[in-house]
DNA sequence: CATGGCGGTCACCTTCAGGTTACCTGGTGA
DNA sequence: TCACCAGGTAACCTGAAGGTGACCGCCATG
């Protein structure tokens, strides 16, 4: 486990670290975790997100194998997303970060006030 | 639990997952994973940091309380960063989150051959 | 005395992720 | 027919992250 402690520039795990915690990554797959959700489903869900970005992000976890991409042939055409197997399996990590920081908040913010209030003096 | 699956622009977990993911934060907390360790230290062990980056990244750490700041006003004077009780907690998760980049990359890595073989084609 | 390590700060500059706007195709309903 | 939803793409722009290089004080060693 090479970069467990040394960290080289194009170590392939900071890598694919940071393909995956970017703006709105994590919350796409947070998003797709229970059902599959079409396009503006998502988009309504994600507070702020540009359609561009959007549709990156999708892409990029296309890509990576963590969605899939369905388009409906159905009514009035429509895409849909999908957790793969793959994608699946990261949210259980996903999810231990995300109680961790549920946890943690108060924590980290009497911190912040602790810090503030050092440097102010 | 309102942020799993709707996430409002100022989300406080969505926040601290942000201050948290950024480049080098995780690898630097990594780094502090074992031992106490020197400014210059952990600046060898994250390849391509730049001095500048490094301290605001440590900074913002001993902000969020995840690791402590310590001047040594021994021999020839110097900064010990450690990580804290809190700090310390977050490297579970991190834990499994590397884990998880370790265990699937060769998966990751075939899908996007896949998927920018299908888009050649 | 000069050089080098340590732990920074400051000013500047580049890069680029991500936002904005506009436009497109195709179907639907009023 | 007009207008609107879906799911985009393309062109442009900006803000902030982050890199570079200069400089600082302090100590130690050759």
């Amino acid at each position: 486990m090479h970069c467990v402690q040394n960290f080289s520039a194009n170590c392939p795990n900071r890598l694919l670290f940071a393909e995956v915690s970017d703006k709105w990554s994590m919350m796409a797959l947070s998003v797709l975790a229970e059902d599959p959700r079409r396009f503006n489903d998502i988009k309504r869900r994600l507070e702020g997100v540009s359609q561009k970005s959007l549709t990156q992000v999708l892409r990029k976890l296309e890509r990576n194998g963590l969605v899939s991409r369905r388009v409906i042939e159905a009514a009035p055409v429509g895409v849909e997303y999908e957790l793969t197997e793959l994608g699946r399996s990261l949210l259980e990590p996903l999810r231990a970060l995300y109680l961790w920081t549920a946890r943690h908040l108060d924590a980290v913010e009497s911190a912040r006030r602790d810090y503030d209030g050092r440097k102010a003096a």
